[in-house]
DNA sequence: CGTTGGCACTCACACCGCGAGAGTGCTAAC
DNA sequence: GTTAGCACTCTCGCGGTGTGAGTGCCAACG
């Protein structure tokens, strides 16, 4: 399928419009707008010609036309112009990425809501699940007479703490055999192996200690399963209702609903290489409940055994080379983020500005 | 004012009526529903006196009757029945207290699902910000050469860690440094001081230390900033859309936006007294933008300084005794947690089985 | 005097038919 | 190949209408 110059440009200025609009758009129209140097005339048997490829489509006799999904696809593919990010919406993105965070759960968090809200649809961020991983390490630190730390380390990533009060004293020494006691047994071990190994090391521990030696196992546990499962969560939700193709509230509250589900979003297809973006246009999606909206899923590097990525979801008539650019432009900068701390969640400050400027590359910037 | 027997019957069956259906009741319904042993006609007397009592109101002439927010009130404070949980409901709530937790943002997180799930309105859970806080003690781990792990320990609750990679290699030697000199100058004081010390600090300290001392400073900075707000996160949003007056998305949307600014939540009027209930209807809230929304609040004991509390939103017509019984519950639950881990945020165990019969009292359950 | 049945009255709401307007396809002329 | 004109189609918004639910009032009853 070839489309000659002219019937890609009307194409292309029936999705613009229709995207900006959600009215069916019309041979008149299209002919006023000026940048068409022909007749509405002429549109129109060029438009019907677009509608027997199957890329446009009338609600009804008499009604403009609207783009269908596969007419979406060529856009996509072939038609988009590269919407350049404003020098403000870089700044925004850099101003977030600098803020110094601790968690990856929550730089996810803050991802998505940054993607929100420079695309104005519900976004979601998510880190893909590091099945393999056991604890490499454990510390534990006296605090006071009955209070101490546990300090448990994650595949050389991620550390988590517990203070853990006992109702017996905890003596240094008893804390240096309980560093030995998990060092020894509960390191390099597997979740579900967790379980045998907490039972005859409890055998081991005498009277008091054994209930702690429990607590922490468990601790160590739910670390293991939370790790095993990526938390994705929505953002900008809401925004969902400013289009009116979502005005049906039960259209929005599948979505949503789908989306929602931690388990969801892990599926959606996603490009293989970080800084790269897939697009799924409507019925392209899989899932019964996306089939009229689009969905926009950006990957990013992040070190070698963790994959992250960001996505949004919208009306399939999508500002697609907005969210593209954007979502590019953010994942970059999270990649970036994220390879800079080692193959840590934890960071070192965070891109500045004389770093970001590589990101941004050199093309001549453009407000809006 | 004071009503007698019979226009109590009739207002409590009407404002029932309506919060099940949403739909005004007229005379000749509730003459038909069997527990009022009179006529239609005589039921719509004493209708038209409560009405200019203000209980009750028509949206037009020739319609049914709608409970006013004071016929509500009125309702509330007299006239509800006090609804039982059902087995199954307290079991729900106890397994999900009885899961370890180990970070308050988490625990009231799960809360306020739990409650969104157990009432079928949206829910939020929030935690009063200790403004005074500041941090009570450091203490620095090597993990390998380039490597160690800060830990930051917040007036005697909270614990948080970092992973801080280094270009410089650290040695004990460098982290015994460090640890003494956050110790001594780090420790108890307030976020605004803060910066003035790191200066002096920065400055005592040679070249590549100032690096990671700035880091580490950053983030104690962070995690008090983080302790002075509290953020509290709404759930089940989604759950506003089932009910009929907020068909209009916009309405809906204002709710839900108000609620979701982390701000907001705070300045609901909670009880004062832990375990207790405190209802807003209507008008009576201050926020514009729930005016006509009900608020349902519990707080519960946590602790001394640490105030948490728990509300539900909902239309005015919301069903009050099903909230007011289970928000209490789930209050009392989860103050017993949180005071259960001493004045911590993490915690040995949870509520068992036994303990939990305690709360539930003796009463005998009905089902639903 | 409280209670009841009857009756006229009042609205909201759903339904119908109509005209206006937008947009198309087709055809004939350029 | 392009354009102007024209007849045609279909949606949408508008005003009118009728139905039904529910009321208020009144007269009669115990």
């Amino acid at each position: 399928m070839e489309l000659d110059e002219r019937k890609k440009e009307i194409l292309r200025a029936a999705i613009d419009s229709y995207v900006d609009t959600a009215e069916p758009v019309g041979s008149k129209f299209l002919a006023s707008g000026g940048s068409l140097r022909v007749s509405a005339a002429t549109i129109r048997s060029e438009m019907a010609e677009l509608e027997s490829l199957g890329l446009l489509e009338q609600p009804h006799t008499s009604a403009g036309r609207v783009p269908t999904p596969a007419g979406y696809r060529v856009y996509v593919n072939e038609l988009m112009r590269e919407h350049k990010l404003s020098l403000a919406d870089m700044e925004t993105v850099n101003r977030a990425m600098r803020k110094r965070i601790s968690e990856l759960d929550k730089l996810l968090d803050d991802t998505g809501r940054l993607v929100s809200n420079l695309t104005s649809y519900p976004a979601y961020a998510a880190a893909s699940p590091r099945g393999g991983a056991t604890i490499s390490r454990y510390d534990f630190i006296g605090v006071d007479n009955n209070t101490f730390i546990a300090l448990v380390m994650l595949g050389g990533e991620t550390v988590k703490n517990k203070l853990i009060h006992s109702t017996a004293p905890v003596s240094p020494a008893f804390l240096t055999r309980l560093s030995a006691l998990f060092n020894a047994s509960f390191t390099g071990i597997a979740e579900d192996a967790m379980t045998a190994t907490l039972i005859s090391a409890t055998e081991r521990a005498a009277g008091d200690s054994a209930g702690i030696v429990a607590v922490v196992a468990g601790f160590s546990i739910e670390m293991l399963m939370e790790a095993k499962q990526m938390q994705p969560r929505l953002s900008g939700a809401l925004s969902l209702f400013d289009y009116p193709e979502y005005r049906d509230i039960g259209k929005a509250r599948r979505v949503i609903r789908y989306l929602s589900d931690e388990r969801n979003p892990a599926k959606l297809p996603a490009p293989a290489r970080g800084g790269d973006v897939k697009i799924t246009i409507g019925p392209e999606n899989l899932a019964e409940e996306l089939r009229d909206s689009s969905v926009v899923v950006a990957s990013c590097d992040a070190g070698a055994d963790i994959r992250v990525m960001v996505g949004v979801v919208g009306p399939t008539r999508m500002d697609y080379s907005k969210v593209t650019s954007r979502l590019e432009y953010i994942a970059r900068a999270l990649g970036w983020l994220l390879s800079q701390g080692g193959e840590g969640n934890l960071l070192l400050g965070g891109p500045d500005e004389g770093q970001m400027d590589v990101l941004e590359g050199d093309e001549d910037f453009e407000r809006n």
